[in-house]
DNA sequence: ATCAAACTGTTTGATATCAAACATAAATGG
DNA sequence: CCATTTATGTTTGATATCAAACAGTTTGAT
C-alpha cells in the first residue's frame, strides 16, 4: 500500500509549519537567482549598513534577530569580498564601525534591482492587495509572538526577554 | 551621532525579510516552551510518521522540503530517544520504514497538547479570522514562489525544478 | 580613583542544513 | 540475463546559527 501523497493531518493548517515552508521556498528562490550572487542575509546586512553607516556589529545582529556571534562570519565574508570595512572608532575601541566600500555600494545597487524584480514577480502572481495583506498579517503575527514570549512568566525566574 | 533606532528603509516592507523574522520568533517561542522538549522539526517528523506509518526517509524529507541527507541526523536523535524505529522492509532492502514507538506516541501526544495551547495563544492575540487569513495568504505566497521557480527558464539548461 | 558591572567582538563547541560523492539495492532496457 | 540507470540511506565537507566563555574596553557606583 504505497500512497502517492502522504497524509498531512493538521500540519498544513499550522502557521509555524507553513511559515517555515514559505521561508525555505523564498530563500531558495533568492539563492537560485543567477543575478543575486549573495545570500539573503548578506543583502540585508549590506542594506542596513548603507542605511546606518558606522553601525556596529551588535546593533546589526539585533536588527536581524541574530546573535552577535553569528554576525562575525557574515562580516568576514563581506569584508573578504571587499564590500564592507570595519573601522575602530577612536571614542570606543571595543566596537567596529561598519561602512560600505564603493564595491559594496555597487553590489548592493545591483542586488536591489534584482530584488525588486523578484518582488514584482511575486506581486504579479499574488496581486498587490494580497501582498500588502500578507505583510500586515506577518507583522501582526510577529507582535503576537513577542507578546506571548513576554507574558510567558509561567516559567521559572523571569527569563530575560530581550529585544 | 548615535541613533536609537536604526533606519530600516524598505527592508521592513519586504516579504522575505519579515517572513524570516516571523520564523525566527516562532521557532524561538516553540523552543523556549518548557513543555515542548523537542525541536519544531522533530514535532513535524513525529506527526508525519504517525500519519504515514512505514514512510521512508526520502519521502519524509520531501514532505518537509529538506534534503534527504538532512533527515539522517534528525532520525538518529529520535531513534536514540526511543521515539521511532527504522525497519528494513523485506521487499525493498534499500529503504527504512519508519514507525513510532509507544514512547514516541506518548511524546507526540504530549507535544500536541502544548502546540494547541500555543496556537490558541496566538489566535487569542491575533484573532481567529486574521490567523485564517494569514494561513491562506502564506499558502498563496508558497504557490507564487513555486510558480516563479518553475517558470524561471531564463537560466541555462532547464534546471531540475523538482517538488 | 578604584572596583565592579556591562558592553563589544571573537572563539569554541554544538546542532542544522545542504550538496556532492558513495555503497547498496532495485528497476529497466536491450 | 546482463548492463545501465535510478532509488535510498549514509558520509563528508561546507556554511549558518546559537550559546557559553573569553579578553579588552567602557561605564558607573561608591
Amino acid at each position: 500500500m504505497t500512497w502517492e501523497n502522504p497524509q498531512l493531518g493538521n500540519l498544513d493548517k499550522m502557521l509555524g509549519v507553513e511559515l517555515r515552508i514559505a521561508q525555505i521556498l523564498a530563500d531558495r528562490l533568492f539563492t537560485s537567482s543567477q543575478q543575486l550572487r549573495m545570500a539573503p542575509g548578506h543583502y540585508t546586512v549590506l542594506s542596513l549598513i548603507k542605511l546606518n553607516p558606522a553601525i556596529n556589529q551588535s546593533k546589526l545582529a539585533h536588527c536581524m534577530y541574530l546573535d552577535r556571534s553569528s554576525m562575525v562570519p557574515i562580516l568576514d565574508q563581506l569584508e573578504k569580498k571587499g564590500w564592507i570595512e570595519r573601522k575602530r572608532p577612536p571614542n570606543d575601541r571595543r566596537s567596529h564601525a561598519l561602512y560600505l566600500t564603493n564595491a559594496g555600494r555597487a553590489a548592493l545597487k545591483h542586488a536591489d534591482r534584482e530584488v525588486h524584480k523578484l518582488e514584482d514577480s511575486i506581486a504579479a502572481k499574488m496581486g498587490h492587495d494580497d501582498c500588502a495583506s500578507l505583510l500586515a498579517l506577518i507583522k501582526k503575527f510577529q507582535t503576537a509572538l513577542l507578546a506571548i514570549q513576554i507574558s510567558d512568566t509561567n516559567q521559572e525566574t523571569a527569563n530575560d526577554n530581550k529585544h
